[in-house]
DNA sequence: ATAACAGTTGAACGAACATTCAATTGAAGG
DNA sequence: CCTTCAATTGAATGTTCGTTCAACTGTTAT
């Protein structure tokens, strides 16, 4: 068998290991959609914007002034976290109101944010 | 009351809602913490690093070869993961081990992962 | 010692990204 | 109709980031 298989600098050292970890990778797609996600997430002004959309749904130029940005700012990454499918809206008038699409958004902001304070708190 | 406070380019809408939300905002540090560890989990190959060490510890050769990228590459993102300490290592001769750090990376990820395939699921 | 191999590190390059600015859409009121 | 204001959009800019390449460290075995 080649020591080698893949576009790789080094051989396999386990290859039970790698063989079984290989059959149990989930799709492509899937990884991916993961990592887009947490991608979108990654970003201190979306954080605060999901922390506040947690909380409860609000317009743009609240928004932006909670986060002392300009609509523009605020806008633009509203529209990428929709793509994502984080954020949903819905429009009063002249006013588009934005909301956490999804319970599991939450659950997990949440949870992570729970991670990280008691992370924190234990350096100190 | 001043109808802006913020370096902004339009007023508040809903003073009562900006005001609250403001109040309940954690710290910028606690923010900004849980956008760093998004940002790091936001990228496929450190995706499918945190899917393999899941399952089980792995040394560096047979991460690249699964994912079939040099070793120089992989070993700059776990550097980068264990800076987030998302990701620890035990060194053993020659090789280095890694595993995940804390149980609580591996919850979040199966958490999402779960979501992000239900939701995969819907959209067929 | 020295050869061999696992792993790390730093500089460099191209791609991706957040914010700004200016222009535009869409809805409400005079 | 025309103004006003909330919100969106596209181009531009400066920064950030992932991978590559080459040099280097550290450990084992001959």
């Amino acid at each position: 068998m080649p020591k080698n298989e893949y576009q790789c600098d080094c051989g396999v050292i386990h290859h039970h290991v790698v063989e079984e970890i290989q059959q149990h990778m989930p799709a492509e797609s899937v990884l991916t959609g993961i990592a887009e996600f947490y991608k979108i997430m990654g970003d201190p002004t979306r954080c605060k914007l999901i922390f506040a959309l947690q909380q409860q749904e609000m317009c743009v130029c609240d928004l932006a002034n909670l986060l002392s940005m300009t609509k523009s700012a605020v806008s633009h990454q509203l529209s990428k976290m929709r793509e994502s499918r984080i954020v949903k809206c819905r429009r009063s008038g002249k006013t588009v109101f934005y909301s956490l699409d999804d319970d599991h958004v939450a659950h997990i902001f949440i949870t992570t944010m729970t991670h990280i304070q008691h992370r924190e708190e234990e350096t100190m």
